[in-house]
DNA sequence: CGCGCCAGCGTATGGTGTACGCTGAAGCGA
DNA sequence: TCGCTTCAGCGTACACCATACGCTGGCGCG
């Protein structure tokens, strides 16, 4: 190879190629193609090497934009935070269903990419991520507008929080197993009955709970389900709003 | 080294060694040693090749009695919810006394070993697995107990249970965080001061509650804030029992 | 006594995160 | 316009990972 530039040959060869057409690499880029890589392939495909040649860069080359993994895993989880819309106040501005549909869009969320179960037990709150915090802002303010203490606000958000994320987490963990045997949640179901009655053998609770289920979608199941523990939360939270201040909206 | 049999000396080299002095390997020494490595060392610190170290085998070893380190991790999730006592019922035998209990012991347990915050994404509801089963009888048992139908039982075992994983996750992991960077509770908030009020900039709510916070120790303010959600939900439960079945003790 | 079984081992393979030092283009002051 | 600094991206290297596979040698049973 000789160094045309030399030869003053004017070709595609000679000229130094542009530097990298697409315009380089850059956290948000790299954070978008993450969940990208994420949701079609899930947690245990997320690599650094993936990573980068999926955007036609080397595996070292992130580490420019991003201190390490775990960095890169607090960027995603906030990233998909900031997924959420508001609800639409118009429908309803009573706390009680804007914290409602607030739980119900959380949970599907976490349902669409799944593979934060995995990440959430490693990042806590996602540690001052903005997006999280600009929702934890819309909660409490929902809150205190309907009569609430900042106080009892933020013991209410952060309620609500832990149920939907605990909730969910163990929907997605199982949701994930399911797309990994690449079955249907009723196939599954039907083929894990044995095994599951023959567990449940010592426990004629859980054995009916189980025979009860048999029928029904388990889908469905699982949003009553879901809805059920929402209720109740909001229950509570309305009961106290009842004793305490003047209740609003 | 010289193959010895053949010289028929007699010594300790000679001798095949005999067998291993410890009983071997078994799937409940794995599992309890794997415990005790993620207590003593964190969730990063679990690898067959230590595992097998500790035990004084070899990596490959383990494989006869696991499958597979996700089997190894199924299995210790278990585990540790085996450690869960039953409440005490003479101190009360009152439903939501010790439904509270178990929620309690729940947490501290998830607490004990912070570790399991990262797992609990992975494996779900731990499927199937005796000591979690065993739980959840005993849950759904004492609400059954109380007058709740089986299905609405049910639901207050699963929401019980998403409530107390999702908060104690979320604690769980902030403390494997701090034990990281080897500081106490009071310091790092301390040293996060001026960031977490820069990221709160644009949220005066969050920053009053951040300001209000600042003081109070931070430990008493995380049970307190479990306990509010608790007894939230317990309150939810109660006012369904009031309004459907006949209630009892 | 002899044989089959099987727990545990050694080795090998193909992955991982990331430290380090190089290259060459871009931007900027003279 | 030149020349220097800065810095994005790369290649290589290291230590470690889970785990497949085939061997070995001791034990228990016939």
């Amino acid at each position: 190879m000789p160094a045309n530039e030399q030869h003053g040959i004017p070709s595609v060869w000679t000229r130094p190629r542009a530097r990298r057409e697409q315009p380089a690499l850059s956290r948000e880029q790299i954070v978008a193609e993450a969940v990208r890589l994420l949701d079609a392939e899930g947690i245990d495909a997320l690599s650094m090497r993936k990573l980068g040649t999926r955007l036609g860069a080397g595996a070292t080359s992130l580490y420019r934009h991003v201190a390490n993994k775990d960095e890169l895993i607090e960027l995603v989880v906030d990233e998909v935070y900031g997924e959420l819309a508001e609800p639409d106040v118009a429908r309803s501005a009573h706390w009680r269903d804007v914290t409602a549909r607030r739980a119900h869009g959380l949970r599907a969320m976490l349902l669409k990419h799944p593979w934060i179960a995995s990440l959430l037990g490693e990042v806590g709150v996602a540690h001052l991520g903005p997006n999280l915090m600009r929702l934890s802002d819309r909660m409490i303010a929902t809150f205190e507008a309907a009569g609430f203490a900042l106080s009892e606000s933020d013991h209410a958000v952060r309620t609500v929080f832990a149920y939907v994320t605990g909730m969910t987490t163990s929907e997605a963990a199982w949701l994930t197993m399911l797309a990994r045997s690449g079955q249907t949640e009723q196939e599954w179901v039907e083929r894990l009955w044995p095994a599951a009655e023959q567990a449940a053998q010592a426990y004629p609770r859980l054995r009916k709970g189980y025979a009860d289920q048999r029928g029904k979608d388990p889908r469905a199941t699982r949003d009553e389900n879901f809805a059920y523990g929402l209720d109740l939360i909001l229950d509570g939270l309305e009961a106290r709003l009842g004793q305490a201040g003047p209740a609003a909206g």
